[in-house]
DNA sequence: ATCCCGATGTGACATAGTGTCATGTTGTGT
DNA sequence: ACACAACATGACACTATGTCACATCGGGAT
């Protein structure tokens, strides 16, 4: 979080700030973001730079939640639009995002940010199993698991299946690392997840 | 990817440089992981580094997809164990990782990418919606969601529901970024997904 | 054995970025 | 008009990165 002298500043001043830094992180990822470029931009001394944030990251991550924030109004937008249908509006959003992403779109934050998200999460635990689709790994599984147990057991729905448990298991793996308070709580969740998984949100009991 | 210069090097030179790269990795995430410190543990001149790999990332990224091959064989090895169920293999792959997270656990390369990506991710995108829980946001929602469509349709559920809905389409809108070769592809499975989570997998028509 | 040449090894160096700190400036209450 | 805290400033110490000119190695040709 900006230290509270960032949040006593003019609001000239700190819009000036917010903008010079959005500049820059629009330019290039947070990795290869530099202070003296923001600085350079904002027109302000170094030491004032730390007078206001911690580091780089504590001004990203701020300016960050502040993107998100408007994102959120937009979805609540979305949702009115769609009279609270979650599918349709998470698809509307799902199809802006889908927009940033060819290469010759314009840079923005929250284009890097996707870019920079996306590597990290691609580079990390989901190409764990994500990858299953691609190589040996998915038909090895595909030969352990007993395919009868699902409907549709053709080769590309269980893909697909295979697919989301993997994506829930390990984006949730991974969010509830921060934020779940013990073991039990964790695997609690994680149990009740794996259930709505295969029973879907429309079926009571299977 | 590292360079041929790294491969052409003798068995005992290359694990040396990786057994080094695994102890900077293991003190520090990436981010502040230095190739100094690499280079000194090595005992390898600054040069010879950049002969071998791009640069830290290079290194890193390598030693990542080594240590996730691992991970790869062991989770091959719990299917088998539990005769195909998916469901549980996942529930004790996901027991071991979960040990992997109080702090006061051994540091390992693994455990600081989780942390790394974890960071990034609920920094990024998950933290969009998954805040949701947590804040107005969610009760605003759910004022709006007809909730009639959901058989549980309290609270717990709804909050649950959302999360897996949140978490499946975010975490593939940035898996798909980089993988599918175009929008309509990337759309179309994305209204897959949405519809095996509504139907579930083992329910054939909703 | 000697030479040659491409592949590899080496570390000083140019460059650049970070975070700190001693000192200067401003502003507000008394 | 004074005091004192909050804020501003930029030189500086420190650390890291990536490069490059030069040294060394090693195996095939003569």
């Amino acid at each position: 979080m900006p230290k509270l002298t960032f949040f006593n500043l003019s609001e000239s001043k700190r819009k000036n700030m917010l903008e010079a830094a959005e500049k820059e992180f629009s330019r290039v990822p947070l990795f290869e973001a530099s202070i003296s470029n923001i600085i350079k931009t904002a027109g302000i001394p170094r030491g004032s730079f730390y007078q206001y944030f911690e580091n780089k990251d504590d001004l990203y991550f701020f300016l960050l939640e502040e993107k998100l924030k408007e994102r959120k109004v937009h979805f609540l937008q979305l949702l009115k639009k769609y009279n609270g249908d979650l599918i349709e509006a998470m698809t509307e959003m799902y199809q802006l995002f889908l927009k940033m992403i060819p290469d010759n779109q314009e840079r923005s934050f929250l284009r890097n940010a996707m870019i920079y998200t996306s590597n990290k999460v691609e580079n990390s635990f989901s190409g764990m199993i994500d990858e299953s689709t691609q190589n040996n790994y998915f038909n090895e599984i595909k030969s352990i698991i007993d395919t009868r147990r699902f409907h549709d057991s053709d080769d590309e729905t269980l893909k697909h299946t295979f697919k989301i448990i993997s994506a829930v298991a390990f984006h949730n793996l991974i969010e509830k690392m921060l934020k779940e308070t013990s073991e039990e709580e964790a695997l609690d969740n994680f149990t009740f997840r794996m259930k709505l998984i295969k029973q879907g949100i429309y079926k009571k009991d299977c």
